[in-house]
Formats: C-alpha cells, structure tokens, sequence
DNA sequence: GTCTATAAGCAGATAGAC
DNA sequence: GTCTATCTGCTTATAGAC
C-alpha cells in the first residue's frame, strides 16, 4: 500500500516513546500498538520480533545522543571554546529529548557492553583526541592539572543530571514544574560558569 | 521455625541484589528464591506479592541513600566543610552501594512521585536550611553567585554519575575494569577540588 | 514454616482470510 | 499491507499436604 514507510515510520516513533518511557522490560507490545493507531501484528510485520523493535530504537537513540558529542568533541577548536560549545551543544540535543539519556544509562546498566557492539572504537578515537587536548593545555599551565578523565566526566555529568534525576531533585528543592523548566533553561550558562572557574590554573 | 528472622532477611538480601540488578519488570520471582537458596512460594509467605517485595527493597534503598545525605546537611558545620563532608560521605556510602542510586533513579524516572510517599516534606526542609547558608555566604562574598539549587545539582551530580554512567564512560574513555575501579577512588579527591575552584568568588 | 503441584492470566508471536 | 483469531510459553500467585 501506499503507507508503507508512512506505517513504520508511525511504528517506530511510538515504540521510542514507549521503550524510552518504560524501558525494554516495561513495554508492552500492545501499548506500542496503540499509540501508533493500528494492530498488533503490524508491528511483527515491520519489526520481526520486540526485541527487533527495541534494537532499532536503541541505535536511533544512542546515534542522536552520542553523534553530536563526538562532532563537537573532534571538531578543530581551541579547548575552551570547545568545552562551550558541548554544553551548548548538548543541553539543547537533551532538552528535545529528555528520556533519552536515561533510557540509554539504565540500557546500559544492564547490557553493559550493548554500546560497544556498534559504536565500536569510534568513542575512543574521539576520546584521545580531546585527552591529548587537555594534557597539552595541563603543561602549558593554561588549565589546572586534572586527568582527561575527571575532565570529560565532570563535563558530562553537570549537562545530564538535572535531567536524569529531574524527580529527586525536584522533590528535595521543592521546585514546581515551570520552576524547574525554567532552571533547566538557566543551566547551559551555570554550567559553563562552573566549569570556567573549576578550570582556571 | 528457629529460621524465621533468618529467611526473611535472606530472601530480602536476594531481592535487593535482584532488583537492583535487574529493575522491577526485569526481576523474576524465581531467581530471586533461587538466591535466596529457599522456594518461591516463600517469597509470598513473608512478602505477600512481587510488588511487596519490591516496596521493601525500595525503602530501604531509598533510606540507605538519602539518610548520609540529610544528617550531613543538617549538620551544624561552615558550608565549606559541609560540602567536604557530604563528597567524602557519599562517595564512600555509593562505592558499597554500586547499584543503588541507577536503581533509584530508574524507579523513579518510571514513578516520579514514589519518593514524596514516604520521605515527605524532610528533603525539602534540609535542603532550605543549606540554601539559607548558601544565600548567606554569597551576601558575604566567600562564594562566587550560585543558585542553592544549582549547587547542589552539581555536587550531586559530580558525585553519582560516575557510578551510572559506568558502562558509557568506559567506552568511551577506554579505561579497564581495574583502572576504572582506581579512577572511583581518586574521585573524592577530584571533586572537591573542583567543587572549591568553582565556588572561588 | 516449608514444600510440591497447579491454577489463572498475560504477553509475544503466528496463521490465515481479505 | 492490514486485519481477526488463536497458540504457546512464561510468570505470578494460591491450594493444600507435611
């Protein structure tokens, strides 16, 4: 018929919303079904099998979350400038999609080496660049000294949490929903601040 | 029976291991009371249903978590100290507790409101006596202007992340399970120093 | 308290008509 | 390509003997 990629297409937008919100053992195949307005066995005609589905879904994610990291992270810029421009990257690619980051973290966390099946060495070689980056400016005294790695994951961590741990946070801070939304806004800015000032020699 | 106590707390310790590995929908009854070395109807006798038992392991969890972290920013301490405290605190109550705070952060993401059922308004009054500190020292100029929130997402953050995004961040930085184990523990260290060079007026 | 056996329900997957 | 109907296996939960 003439809705063929129309129909996959719906299929698969409506299992990244289900698998992102409850997680590969949570889905229900049905619930897919559902949201994407028709039967259940279209999605074994498209997709094989759940696990066919899941895997589609989880390759899409991690290729929007890690692809625009690894642009910013080989791009040829001054390493100040490119710390920025990560936070600025990345906040704006996990504001549109919120789940994703902890949909692929507790992935993760159970299939441990799931990543590593198609991403390869493709981290690593990004990896060594931006370590070899961070060493140089360590010795140029132009940054404190710090390991690459506490670097990297010092970075990450401040741009993901607030949104992988929105729940916690906003129950101990006590921020509404328009509050937190607009904190999460004011982020990219503290972020940057923060790392600026931890950086300076 | 003498072992009344005793299988109790045994098919509780498998659970939590189980839960904590697995999540809820992933857990199996069975494997639990396989772990547990005892039969899977007993899982009923002491916990009534699945979702009993899971209530139990989440409790506890939760507390293990959060108890360190209320009793430090409670504590009648100078914020900068506090701050040293809650990093040494919580690092070393995380590394026993490996799985504890993906589990956690899981659960919740699913359940964004289990948490106030039981911890309340206790979060919220710890942490507006450490953002009256924060407030404070800003007005008095030993910190550089940080919102308390801000702070304490980022404190929080630079802690936990390590630890759930293990899988991701050994991809990506190549380290091996032994090297990793040694970048956790020079943690502590790592963060605070950066945790003082970022809050420098 | 602990076991074995089994009921009851549900989820993923397939067959086959249109 | 899309539907309805149905199968199969697994998972939680209970019944009932010891």
């Amino acid at each position: 018929m003439a809705s063929d990629r129309n129909t996959e297409k719906r299929i698969f937008e409506a299992a990244k919303a289900i698998f992102h919100e409850r997680g590969y053992h949570g889905a229900r195949m049905q619930e897919i079904a559902r949201r994407a307005g028709i039967n259940q066995s279209m999605l074994h005609y498209y997709f094989r099998s759940k696990e066919g589905l899941f895997e589609a879904v989880f390759r899409a994610t991690a290729g929007e979350v890690l692809t625009p990291v690894f642009e910013v992270l080989s791009a040829d810029l001054p390493l100040s400038e490119k710390l920025d421009r990560f936070v600025e990257i990345y906040i704006d690619q996990v504001s549109a999609n919120p789940y994703a980051p902890g949909f692929l973290l507790e992935e993760l966390s159970h299939h441990p080496d799931h990543l590593r099946r198609f991403a390869g060495d493709r981290g690593k070689v990004v990896f060594e660049k931006l370590a070899g980056e961070v060493r140089e400016a360590v010795v140029r005294g132009e940054l404190r000294p710090i390991s690459p790695e506490d670097l990297f994951a010092n970075l990450v961590a401040l741009c993901l949490f607030p949104f992988i741990a929105r729940p916690i946070l906003q129950t101990v801070t006590g921020l509404d929903d328009d509050a937190y939304r607009s904190f999460l806004r004011r982020r990219k800015r503290e972020v940057r601040r923060f790392i600026h000032h931890a950086l300076k020699p």
